[in-house]
Formats: C-alpha cells, sequence, structure tokens
DNA sequence: TAAAACCTGTGAGCTACTCACAGGTCAAAG
DNA sequence: CTTTGACCTGTGAGTAGCTCACAGGTTTTA
C-alpha cells in the first residue's frame, strides 16, 4: 500500500503539512518514487504517524516520541520508559489542572469584586482599576526575589 | 525617579530582559539619557509594567495589554473592554480546565489497564502496545474530517 | 490541451519571553 | 589613575509544534 502526503494524512486525521513535518524530523521514513520525486508512505509509516499522534495526546514530546519510534527500530522494548514518562506527565497535568483552577477561582472572585466598580476614565494615575485591583497572592514581595523562578 | 533597566525590573519583580522586550514592544515608554544613551524609566512606567504583569497573569496577551494601555493614553476608559475579554478568558480557562481533566482521567484508565499488559519488544507490527492500546474517544473516524478542527 | 489539484522544499509566523553576543559606560578598589 | 567587574545598549536566535505562504514541478480531470 503506498501513499502519498495527503493519503496518509486523511488516513491518520491530520493536516499534510504535519505529516511533512514529522518528515523532516525523522519521525516518519518514506521512501521516494524516482520518477516525480514524490514521498510514497506505506502501513508502516502509518503506523508510525498513528502511534505519534496518539502519544501527541498523551502529552509526549516528539523528541520522546522520536526516542521510542527508535528504540522500536532497533528492537528494544520501549514499554518501561513510556511508563515512566507517563507517569511524570500524569503528574503535569494533575499540577496544571491545580493551577488553572486557582487561576479561575481568583477569576471568578474578580469578576463578583468587579461587579460593584465604576469604570472610569483614566486620569494619570489609574490605567484600569479593574486590573489594579486584582491582587495577586501567589506574588508577593515583588522588590526581592526577582531571579527566584 | 529615574530608573534604569535593572531599577524598574527589580520593582516589578520581573527579569531585566522582560523590561527590553515589553520596551521593545511598545509597552513602555521610557527616554534616553542623551550622555550615555541608557534607558530611564519613571514611576508610570512601573505603573504601566506592573499592570502589564498583572493582566499577564489574567490571560491577557501582550496585545491585548498594549490596545488597554494605549486606551488609557488617549483617555479613554478601557474597563468595558477588560470586563469584555476577562470573561472570554474566564470561559477559556475553564474550557481547558475541562479538557485536563479528561485528560486525565484517560491517562489513569490507561494506566490501569496497562498495569497488567506486559511489555514485549517490537516485532515490526507492534511499536508500543502500552500507547497502541490507548484508545482515545475523543479522535473517532479518523479518516473523515480532518480539517474540521 | 488547459485548468485544477496535487506534489516538492524552504522559510517565516505564531507566543512571550530568555539568552547570547559584542561592544560601550560607570562605580569602586588598588 | 587604572583596572576590574557590573551594568548598559541593540540585535538575533532559540524555545514547541505545528501552520501557512511561496515558487515551481507533476498529475488528473474536463
Amino acid at each position: 500500500m503506498i501513499m502519498k502526503v495527503k493519503d496518509i494524512a486523511q488516513a491518520a486525521g491530520v493536516n499534510p503539512d504535519t505529516v511533512r513535518f514529522y518528515t523532516r524530523e525523522g519521525l516518519l521514513n518514506p521512501t521516494r518514487n524516482p520518477d516525480n520525486n514524490y514521498q510514497q508512505y506505506d502501513a508502516d509509516d502509518l503506523r508510525r504517524l498513528r502511534f505519534a499522534r496518539k502519544a501527541r495526546q498523551l502529552g509526549f514530546s516528539l523528541p520522546e516520541i522520536r526516542s521510542i519510534l527508535d528504540q522500536a527500530d532497533d528492537h528494544h522494548s520501549p514499554c518501561p520508559m513510556v511508563r515512566e514518562v507517563f507517569e511524570k506527565r500524569l503528574a503535569d497535568v494533575e499540577r496544571e489542572i491545580a493551577e488553572l483552577q486557582q487561576l479561575r477561582e481568583r477569576m471568578k472572585g474578580a469578576l463578583e469584586v468587579w461587579r460593584e466598580m465604576p469604570d472610569g476614565t483614566p486620569d494619570g494615575h489609574t490605567i484600569c482599576r479593574l486590573i489594579e485591583h486584582w491582587d495577586e497572592p501567589a506574588l508577593a514581595k515583588e522588590t526581592e526575589a526577582y531571579l527566584d523562578d
């Protein structure tokens, strides 16, 4: 089964440019049609592409995916590494969720407060009191420790 | 009050490079010391910088912030726009949270399933069964509708 | 046979910084 | 008075993962 860029892109549900990009990045290994210089993708490439997309959904980076693919090519089992990276990613996701939830609560609180505040025209001292009266509890003591994060 | 890059950066708790970047982007309007060509920031710049940082924490983009600042310079009240963009951002954050929570559940489910799966060496048909046996319910019917998102 | 639709590679654009570089300036220490 | 170190300057590249634009070649369809 020989596929051109658009064919394999369609079969995997991605943008043809993504296929080209993954090819550039070495995740796919198409052959060449010597007649017209077109890329020729086969079933193995499709498998790799679908794998890469699934891994991306799971939060793996392209270098991680490439390294999994490379190990698989060398007949090593990449799965232990997958488990490891996966657990790290799960922790990342949990942290991201916690941060976003915190942000959401702060935004909701701000909206509450803002409901009673007038708009007001900037007067040289105030730019937008809606935002200036937003307190960010996370960033106290600004004048110190500006290189710590 | 005249401040050099490092001073204002420290006062706002940001990296000096960020100050330079914001200056390049037109968010800050320092004057020049003709003697040595150094940037001179004043209290107004500090106010703008602090405002910009707070707005960033709220999820505003730099173009949005610049437009708020510009409107404030023209003595218009930017606050109605702020309320509007803010509510959009809140909706974005809620959506992000929902997506991440979905992802987390799927990841947890996958870890459950994987606990019973052997690692297995790739055999030419299978790359990493851990990931290949991950089902993504969100992306059904891959071969159709690949341009819909 | 001509237009439409595809293919090619390369390069830029997106976001919000951060860092590196090469060279100029300035304050305190010797 | 000179040296040393810390600061300043602007520009350009790098980050992640695509996406799009461009200019030109090829294949399919009418």
